[in-house]
DNA sequence: TTAGGCTGGTTAAACGTTTTTCTTCCTTTG
DNA sequence: CAAAGGAAGAAAAACGTTTAACCAGCCTAA
C-alpha cells in the first residue's frame, strides 16, 4: 500500500492541510511544525502522489510529445532539445512515435488529451492544417513545419530556403553545370516543396537552364537515396551535383554511388540537408545544411511553457537559420571538379 | 472548461453512475439507455478524464522508460520495440534520458514512482546493483545488462559471451596474429567486462600469448574510440585486429584509421558490436556482433506487462543470443590479410 | 478594554472518476 | 398470492490531494 499524505499526518500529529502547506509552501506554517513535518516525511518515505495533485489543481505538469520517429538522430536531437529544458521546470514528458501516419497522430494526440497534458510539441506532422489547428485549445507547438498560429498554437521551424540557395551558389562556384535534386514528399510535406523550390530556383536566377536540372520525388529514406540514385546514374547524360533532401537520402545515395564504383566527390558531388550528427561520420563526410535540431527543441520547450502560463504576447513563431557546411562530399582538393563534365561534354 | 462524465450525465438524462458503467462495461445497462449515452458523448465529445480514473482505480496504465540516450541508435530501437507492443496494450509512456549518470537516473525514478506508473522499463542503467533492487517493489524489468531478480524485476538482455567468442575466431580464421581490444567501462558495466573476457578469453584458448592481446579501456563512445585507436597506431608494434566493444567506438576508430591513412581492412581489421543500423553506412561497412534491440524492447514490454497483471510463474530472466555479422571491415577480398603483419616483423 | 488584524493551524469541500450499496420494479415460483 | 430473486438504475462513498473557509490565540491600537 503506497503511502499517502494521511500517513504522514498521522505520525507528524498534524492536519494533513498542514502537511500540504509544507509541501507546497503556499502558506507559512510555523518552523518546528515543519520540521516535525519533514522528518515524518522522510521517515515514512513519502512521495506526493502526482495523481490526485493534478486532480485538484488541473494541471499535471506532463507534455505530449509526438514525432515521426525517435530512431531518426534528426527528431531525437530535437525530443533531447526539449527534454534538456523541461527537466529543469519539472515537467515530465510522453512520446509517440507516428512513422508519419496521421491515423497515429490522430489517436496518440487523443490519448495526450485523457492524459491531460498541459501541452504539446508537435513535430514535422502529417496532419493537415485545418485539423492541427483545431488542437490548438491546448498549448500546442509544432516544430519543423511552417504553419500558422491561432488559439494557442506556436511553431518554431528553421528558414530551409537560405540554406538551400547558399548549397546552389556553392555548387555553381566549385564549377558545377549539370544538377539533380531529390526532393521529399513535396506534396505533403512543405518543407520538402521548400528544399527544392530554394535549391532550384537559386539555380535558375543563377541562369542554369531547366533542362539542367533533373528532378526527382521520395521519401526521407536511406531506401529512396539509394534507389532514386541509381535511377539517376542510369541516365545517358548524368549531373554532377546532386542535392538529397535529407541526409538520410544522402546516405542511401552515397551507397549507391559505392557500390557501382563512383567516386564522390570527383565524379559526383553530393550534399545533404539536416546535418545530423552522423554526417561527419559516413565517408566522404558529407556537406550538408545545418538546422538547428538540439536548438529547435529548447525553443519549443520555452514556447510551449509561455504558453502554457498563459503569458501574454508570446513569439508564437520562431524560425531559425539554416547554414550550409561544407564538408568532403562536394570538394575535391586535388583537382577541379569539372573531369567528368568535360568528359560528359565528350561524350554527349 | 473540459467536459465530465456529470456533463454527459446531464444530457442523457441519467445518472453518472450509469455513464461510468457504459464506458467501462462492468455492469450491463440497457440497450437503449447506452444508446442515449453514447448520443451524449459523441454530441459533446466527452473524453474520459484518465487521471481521475487512475486515482480511483490506483493504476494509470502508464510506464516509465528509462534510457541513458535516445540519440544512441541502439537505445532508440529498444524503445520503439517497447512502444511497438505497449501501444497495442493501451498502455502510453513517460521516457527519460539519464546520460548514464546515477543521479539522474535516482531523479527520473523518483518522478517515475510520483506519476504512479503502473511499471518501468530500465535500459542499460548504471546504478548499482542494490539500489536498482530497492526498486523492485513496482514491476521493473532491466534491459541490457545482467542483473538477478527478485520482488518484480525481470531482466533482459543478450548473451554477450558467444558473439565476442565469434568475432575472436573469425579473426583467427582469417589469419590474425596480434591483437586489440578496446573495451567499455568495465569497472561498471557488468556488459562490458563481459565483451572484453569473452573476446580474450577465446583468444587465450586458442593458444594466442597474452603479450599478443593489447586491451585499452574507455566509454562506450565515439570520442574514446577515435583516442584509443589513436593511441594504439602509436605503438611500435601496431595489432592487426582489433575489436571495438561498440559500434559507436568503432566509427571513432574508423575516422582515425582514415585520418592517419590506414586502410581498413587492408592493414587493420576492425570490429564493433551492437549492429546498430548506421554501421552498414560507413566505410567499410562494419563487421560487429549483432545484438537484438527491437525484439529486446517487445519482449521486455511483454515481461513487465505480465508482472503488472500479477501473472503467476512469469519467466524473468530472458537471454537472447548474439551473432557476428561479417562485414567489409574485416574483410579483405583481393588479398590475405597478413601484409601488416609481416611488415611489422620485419620492422620491428 | 475591546475591536481588529495577524499567525498558525484545522475542517471540510472539491477535483472526475469507479464501485459498493441501495432502491424500484418486474418476474418467477411454491 | 406472497415471497424471493433478478435486472436496471440511482445515491453515495471513496481515491489522495489542494484550498477555501473557519477558528483560536495573541498582539496592537483605539
Amino acid at each position: 500500500m503506497a503511502i499517502t499524505i494521511k500517513d504522514v499526518a498521522k505520525v507528524s500529529g498534524v492536519s494533513i492541510a498542514t502537511i500540504s502547506n509544507v509541501i507546497t509552501r503556499k502558506k507559512h506554517v510555523g518552523p518546528e511544525v515543519t520540521q516535525k513535518v519533514m522528518q515524518a516525511m522522510r521517515k515514512l518515505n513519502y512521495r506526493p502522489n502526482m495523481i490526485a495533485r493534478s486532480l485538484k489543481v488541473k494541471k499535471t505538469n506532463n507534455i505530449g510529445i509526438l514525432a515521426p520517429d525517435i530512431g531518426n538522430p534528426f527528431f531525437a536531437e530535437i525530443v533531447k532539445g526539449v527534454e534538456s529544458v523541461a527537466k529543469k521546470k519539472g515537467c515530465q514528458f510522453f512520446l509517440s512515435n507516428t512513422n508519419g501516419d496521421v491515423e497515429v497522430e490522430r489517436s496518440a494526440l487523443a490519448a495526450f488529451e485523457s492524459q491531460n497534458v498541459d501541452g504539446i510539441i508537435n513535430i514535422a506532422p502529417r496532419m493537415e492544417d485545418g485539423e492541427l489547428h483545431a488542437c490548438a485549445a491546448l498549448p500546442h507547438v509544432v516544430v519543423d513545419r511552417p504553419i500558422d498560429t491561432p488559439g494557442l498554437m506556436g511553431c518554431v521551424r528553421s528558414n530551409n530556403l537560405t540554406g538551400c540557395q547558399q548549397l546552389a551558389r556553392h555548387f555553381l562556384e566549385v564549377g558545377h553545370t549539370r544538377f539533380a535534386c531529390m526532393a521529399g514528399p513535396v506534396e505533403t510535406v512543405p518543407n520538402a516543396r521548400t528544399r527544392l523550390d530554394g535549391f532550384c530556383g537559386e539555380l535558375r536566377r543563377a541562369g542554369v537552364a531547366k533542362r539542367d536540372i533533373v528532378v526527382y520525388v521520395g521519401e526521407f529514406c536511406f531506401e529512396d537515396g539509394y534507389s532514386l540514385m541509381k535511377k539517376m546514374l542510369a541516365r545517358k547524360s548524368v549531373p554532377t551535383a546532386v542535392f538529397l533532401c535529407s541526409d538520410i537520402m544522402a546516405w542511401g545515395a552515397l551507397e549507391c554511388a559505392r557500390e557501382k564504383g563512383v567516386c564522390i566527390p570527383q565524379d559526383i558531388a553530393i550534399a545533404g540537408f539536416d546535418n545530423v550528427y552522423f554526417s561527419t561520420l559516413v565517408s566522404p563526410a558529407l556537406t550538408t545544411i545545418d538546422a538547428p535540431k538540439f536548438k529547435a527543441g529548447v525553443i519549443a520547450f520555452d514556447m510551449l511553457h509561455d504558453l502554457m502560463s498563459g503569458v501574454k504576447q508570446v513569439e508564437r513563431q520562431v524560425v531559425m537559420e539554416t547554414r550550409l557546411v561544407v564538408r568532403a562530399s562536394t570538394i575535391f582538393l586535388r583537382s577541379p571538379v569539372k573531369r567528368l563534365n568535360e568528359e560528359i561534354r565528350k561524350i554527349g
